[in-house]
RNA sequence: GCCGUGGUGGUGUAGCUUGGCAGCAUGUGGGACUGUGGAUCCCCUGGCCCGGGUUCAAAUCCCGGCCACGGCCCCA
């Protein structure tokens, strides 16, 4: 038997609607925001993700050589994808170019909670301004988007990527080094930094201490002071304070972020609980560009686990008309009716394998219908129409024009 | 890639230790029921993840693979 490959998922009609929803709303928040959606390939240059992220990451995707001898990779993420298309078609928009995408990414991991080789990804780029309050903009909806989904167990990290930079110079350590410590630093691996940099418990300290004693300590505090700027400017967003966190610990381990970088974590998820993670990075150099972006990504599966752990997910659509013609002289004008509700929209379906009433109500319970129409010789005879409540059980026969229209003002 | 646990009708499970007729529940379809659902009763349908080995005999024991789950590595 053929079974489906390793890491991905069928997802079936409830799951569907639950997701569609929830993109929905991602759609609804980012488009508020000014963003505009794009949808880039869904494979590229395998070139194009081993620039951006080292050629070891090369294990980590699914990518071959086709026809044309070149090497292909679908794509593991959209943020090279975008900068990719924004140097190559929409260089000459105006600043700030604010972008959304949503759309399967692939990657050749082992699968384990959370992570499947096809999982999908909502994410946004901010292009142009390098300032403050692009910043803030960018955090702002990352977190709005957690929040809009009805999440509410989760954290967002936020640290100044050039706080961390300035500390290592200040304490004679090469910068060549960053990407080895921030990496450890990422793995909570701080006493290893400490003894192998010879720091003691300088670095312990530094991170533990509150961003106004950061600011004295440095000879530099201007890190310090753009990212208190930021959080003052977050203010004029209304972001619940309990969800937010200064950590200047969270690093994002790669070298193109620069400045302000976050992640948010969702509490009751195991081993792979980050749900989002973004800042301000410049991709420019694969491109010979100088472009700052700032954005972030936000993993769609994860998240609707999260929602599915804390019970929020949302709530299924009902169908609204189900039709049960009772004998066969009754079907021309149970169609009748049929297309009348479908031509207003109304989620109608009609029995269709001539069922018994009993049999066919109990279809129409166990499919969510509001209402079960029941069409036989007597409604044809004064083109009228039984409609039965499937909540409450209630019943009565109106005429069809009449429940028709009553539909129509009800429901559009 | 590494460590561990597991895999029996569509779904959930019993059976596995001690080899010997694969059982139950639920779901699907049909009937009781061609004018009334969420109930009841009946019938049908449908399964031992795959391959090899041991054995008179394997769901059961052994080996390999695949897949899922928990964790590690990684996590753009």
């Amino acid at each position: 038997m053929i079974e489906r490959p390793r890491g991905t998922r069928d997802l079936d009609p409830d799951e569907m609607e639950t997701r569609r929803k929830i993109e929905q709303n991602l759609r609804d928040l980012s488009t508020s925001f000014g963003y505009r959606e794009i949808l880039t390939p869904t494979f590229e240059h395998t070139e194009l993700f081993t620039k951006k992220s080292g050629p070891d990451i090369v294990n980590e995707l699914y990518h071959f050589e086709d026809k044309g001898g070149r090497d292909i990779a679908l794509r593991p993420e959209f943020t090279a994808s975008v900068i990719r298309a924004y140097n190559e078609g929409m260089r000459e928009l105006p600043k700030p170019l604010k972008l959304f995408y949503f759309g399967p990414s692939f990657r050749y991991e082992r699968p384990q909670s959370g992570r499947y080789r096809e999982f999908w990804q909502f994410g946004t780029e901010l292009i142009g301004p390098d300032t403050a309050r692009a910043d803030a903009e960018n955090i702002a909806l990352a977190y709005n988007c957690v929040k809009n989904i009805r999440l509410d167990e989760f954290e967002l990290r936020v640290s100044n990527l050039k706080i961390l930079d300035q500390f290592l110079q200040e304490n004679d350590i090469d910068i060549e080094k960053r990407q080895d410590i921030y990496h450890k630093i990422d793995k909570e691996e701080l006493e290893e930094v400490s003894e192998e940099y010879s720091l003691g418990s300088k670095l312990l300290d530094f991170l533990n201490m509150e961003l106004d004693e950061m600011s004295n300590i440095l000879k530099d505090p201007e890190p310090v002071e753009y990212l208190k700027e930021v959080l003052d400017l977050l203010e004029y967003y209304g972001l619940d304070e309990k969800h937010l966190k200064v950590d200047i610990g969270t690093v994002r381990g790669l070298d193109y972020y620069k400045g302000v970088v976050f992640e948010i974590d969702a509490d009751n998820l195991g081993a792979e609980k980050q749900i989002l993670g973004g800042g301000d990075y410049n991709l420019g150099d694969i491109f010979g560009i100088d472009i700052s972006s700032k954005g972030f990504a936000m993993g769609f599966d994860r998240s609707i686990l999260a929602l599915e752990n804390e019970g929020k997910l949302p709530e299924l659509d009902e169908m609204d008309c189900y039709i049960i013609p009772i004998g066969e002289e009754s079907f021309e004008y149970s169609y009748e009716i049929l297309r009348e509700l479908r031509s207003k929209n109304v989620i109608t379906d009609i029995d269709l394998m001539g069922r018994g009433v009993g049999k066919a109500l109990g279809y129409a319970d166990k499919n969510d219908f509001k209402y079960a129409l029941l069409v036989g010789g007597n409604e044809v005879e004064d083109k009228s129409v039984t409609i039965k409540d499937m909540h409450s059980g209630d019943q009565k026969t109106i005429g069809k024009d009449e429940f028709v229209r009553e539909v129509d003002e009800k429901w559009n």
